[in-house]
DNA sequence: CCGTGCAAAAAACTT
DNA sequence: TTTTGCACGG
């Protein structure tokens, strides 16, 4: 029986959701339905009434953030009693089975995982020595490519056979997936989309190693499942297989264990499977995620119960109606419709401002009068749908005094420095990492420059071996002394770093960072530059080490390896902490999951909200009316909606009409906002739709027209610069040989004392009386033959 | 090989 | 607007 203390204050079908038990359940927990309780109550009861131990039980979270805080909650329900369950994401999960797993799948224990900036260095590469551009391939758009077959498990052979093999662009696609895959793999890397399908590949590939985890595992919990892609669906109907009796006896038998959990035939029967989703609150679809896993969910599990939890304890009733009002818009949904008896509350507040500074004053000035209406700025949110729209709004916080922290944008983990960092410690461990190597093998300036790193290539590709294994030996390749010197020291403090992070006793990462950052003469590079921002890098690799420490800390047995993995799938959301007495700004994507008493919706204009890029994709319309929906829903008590007629980006202005998904809201549910100043022009211009929209149904023509007729507007003249076009010379087949003369259009005449030849790339080296040696390269240099 | 300076490109959300 | 690539001169 379950400890009634777990059930107090649930409503019926909360509580139904805690208590049920079966082999599957599915949760339609719609925004501030109290999931969250309901999960980690669920779990607490598995434990509290030893149903099962906390090893057996498995929770799938969206993010690291997530997973702590679930851990958390359990802990305050249960104490001790939640030690050793595994909550973590999907990723983290699968980089831990596959680790250990590792010589199962050809990799070694310490691969590398690429983050997509890796990805896309990568295929940048391989585009540039394949000569691709020329079929008009894009990094951007292999790697989406790449990414969407991954994450529909069709592996590389698989789509060798489905392509048409007469057409010079699919073939010019094979090519690079193919190299990239190999790269890849001789990197001893995985890719983010790896990580899930690869571990997928393993369990079907090893029954008996999936039988380990499916035996293990009892429960199974995944959060956020609307937004999982297929691989994580197929990890999942992995793990909730039953193991046939063969199988379970000879893993029993080989681990040495007893036989346990059998049913009538002998087999290990299916763990039991609990998700929890909202379909209406499905944002990945461009990262794959399959709506249909949630929607098909009670076909795939055919004794699924499923309980729908309506009630919001979140907001008020004029945002509910709002949220209710607007996704009531995308069809082939399930009717579901949320209710709270928190009250009516107060209106939600719109704003059109001329530009985004205009709009970042209003939301300042209505920050200003939440707090005096004592609201903490921690309880404040601001949503963006694009990261470039933080920089107005930062502006104007600065100036106005107002405190806020900015979660995600250009990330910490993603400056330069700090990759650099990561790349000498991956050496550390995986020397096959020809990517870091490369990252790092002029980082600093140690005089090895392209030619040298292709000549190191080519021996690498000729022997077949990594880079790392090229740079042992230096002494064979014909460089000169000071080059051989440099990549000699570099091989010898890599070995150093190898040693210090593999041995009997290893240095705890952060030493292993330290010393590799001072020996290499990275860190003293960048204090003798004079340029200020190497100042800050600086300090920033500083901040990194003390984070390395803080993370031993917390993990007192951490590796290396554990330390890059924690760092390789850290994520936006999972930084939250620390945001005491500040407001949040932040994509609406970071906000999934999140609350506030009062928050902002910023941008609801169209090609922001819906963002011009989702509207020609098929079902993008909905995806971006979800993303609405979030954000309205993550509001406890205000919701203001703001947008701007203009928009400064990519160097010039551009005005946009407001987003037509303000014409869904209910009629009168936005009070706009009289505005301040210079707004009578503005003002008479938005009266246009703002009439219109309140009767709800001016679409079309009249919608846009305020603006366009909008005195104020008038994006500003570009300034068109003719430069004086150099005229590229080309000297054709002229070849010279020592003693010829030449006559220089600066140098003057001279005598030619050598030749090195290298075809295009031919250099001359010559003699000029009245300046001395030069080295010119003859196809261009500004020369003839006398 | 390195630093400079100019031109061109980029383009949304994220594990 | 910012970042990246390329040509140039040293």
């Amino acid at each position: 029986m379950i400890d009634p203390a777990l059930l107090e204050g649930l409503n019926p079908r909360q509580r139904e959701a805690v208590e049920h038990r079966g082999q599957a359940l599915l949760i339609v927990a719609g925004a501030g339905s109290g999931k969250t309780s309901v999960l980690t109550r669920r779990i607490a009861g598995l434990l509290s009434t030893r149903e099962a131990w906390p090893s057996q039980i498995l929770a799938i979270t969206f993010t690291n953030k997530a997973a702590a805080e679930m851990r958390e909650r359990i802990e305050a329900l249960v104490g001790q009693a939640a030690d050793g369950m595994w909550i973590s994401t999907f990723h983290s999960a699968c980089v831990r089975i596959l680790r250990r797993q590792a010589e199962s799948m050809g990799l070694k224990e310490a691969f590398t995982i690429y983050d997509s900036a890796d990805s896309k260095a990568l295929v940048k590469r391989l585009i540039r020595d394949l000569d691709a551009d020329s079929l008009g391939f894009t990094p951007g758009g292999v790697l989406a490519r790449i990414s969407r077959l991954k994450n529909e498990l069709t592996d590389l052979e698989t789509f060798a056979r489905s392509i048409d093999a007469t057409d010079p662009k699919e073939l010019g696609f094979l090519a690079l997936y193919r190299n990239y895959q190999a790269a890849l793999r001789r990197a001893n890397a995985l890719d983010f989309d790896d990580i899930i399908a690869e571990t997928v590949y393993l369990f079907r590939a090893f029954p008996e190693v999936a039988a380990l985890y499916q035996r293990r595992f009892r429960h199974v919990l995944v959060d956020e499942y609307q937004d999982t892609n297929h691989a994580q669906y197929a990890l999942i109907r992995e793990l909730v297989r039953p193991v046939p009796r063969a199988i379970a006896d000879e893993v029993e038998s080989r681990q040495g264990w007893q036989r346990e959990l059998r049913d009538e035939h002998g087999d290990i029967p299916a763990a039991s499977l609990t998700v929890v989703g909202d379909s209406d609150q499905s944002i990945y679809a461009f990262r794959g995620a399959d709506i249909r896993n949630i929607v098909e969910f009670e076909r795939d599990f055919p004794e699924s119960r499923t309980i729908l939890l309506e009630q919001n304890y979140r907001s008020t009733q004029r945002i509910l109606d709002a949220a209710n009002a607007v996704i009531a818009n995308n069809f082939d949904r399930r009717e579901k419709r949320l209710f709270t008896d928190v009250g009516e509350g107060e209106p939600i507040v719109g704003y059109t401002g001329y530009s985004g500074h205009d709009e970042a004053q209003f939301v300042a000035d209505e920050i200003a009068a939440l707090r005096a209406a004592g609201i903490e700025y921690s309880e404040i949110a601001i949503f963006v749908r694009t990261n470039a729209q933080t920089r107005p709004l930062e502006e104007v916080f600065i100036r106005e005094g107002v405190p806020y922290r900015l979660v995600g944008g250009t990330r910490f983990y993603e400056r330069a420095e700090v990759k650099d960092a990561f790349a000498y410690l991956t050496l550390a461990v995986n020397p096959d990492d020809d990517l870091a190597l490369r990252r790092i093998i002029n980082a600093p300036k140690r005089g090895i420059g392209d030619a040298t790193v292709a000549a190191l290539q080519a021996r690498a590709d000729r022997d077949g071996t990594p880079l790392r294994e090229v740079l042992r030996e230096v002494d064979s390749l014909g460089f000169g002394p000071k080059l051989s010197a440099a990549i000699r020291e570099l091989d010898a403090l890599l070995d150093d770093a190898a040693g210090m992070a593999d041995s009997a006793s290893p240095r705890p990462p952060h030493e292993v960072l330290s010393h590799l950052l001072t020996h290499s003469g990275y860190k003293d590079a960048l204090s003798r530059s004079g340029d200020p921002q190497d100042e800050a890098r600086s300090e920033n690799l500083d901040e990194l080490v003390s984070q390395a420490k803080e993370f031993r800390v917390q993990y007192p047995e951490a590796t290396v390896v554990d330390y890059l993995t924690s760092v390789a799938l850290f994520a936006a959301a999972d930084e939250l902490d620390g945001g005491e007495g500040r407001a949040t700004i932040m994509t609406l994507h970071t906000a999934k999951g999140l609350e506030f008493d009062a928050v902002f919706i910023t941008g609801v204009e169209e090609d922001l909200l819906p963002h011009r890029m989702s509207v020609n994709e098929p079902g993008g319309l909905a995806e971006e009316r979800r993303l609405f929906y979030v954000g309205i829903t993550r509001a406890r008590k205000r919701l203001f909606l703001s947008l701007a007629a203009s928009r400064a980006g990519f160097g010039d202005i551009h005005s946009s009409p407001p987003s037509r998904f303000l014409s869904e809201l209910p009629a009168d549910a936005v009070a706009w906002r009289e505005d301040r100043g210079a707004g009578r022009q503005l003002g008479s211009a938005v009266g246009g739709y703002r009439g219109g929209w309140s009767g709800g149904g001016a679409r079309g023509a009249s919608r846009s027209r305020g603006f366009l007729e909008s005195p104020v507007i008038e994006p500003r003249r570009k300034t068109e610069w003719k430069s004086p076009v150099a005229t590229i010379r080309d000297n054709g087949e002229l070849t010279l040989a020592v003693g010829d003369r030449i006559r220089h259009a600066d140098f003057g005449e001279g005598r030619v004392v050598g030749v090195v030849e290298n075809g295009a790339k031919t250099v001359a080296e010559v003699d000029f009386p009245a300046k001395g040696r030069k080295r010119l390269l003859v196809k261009v240099a500004p020369i003839e033959k006398l």
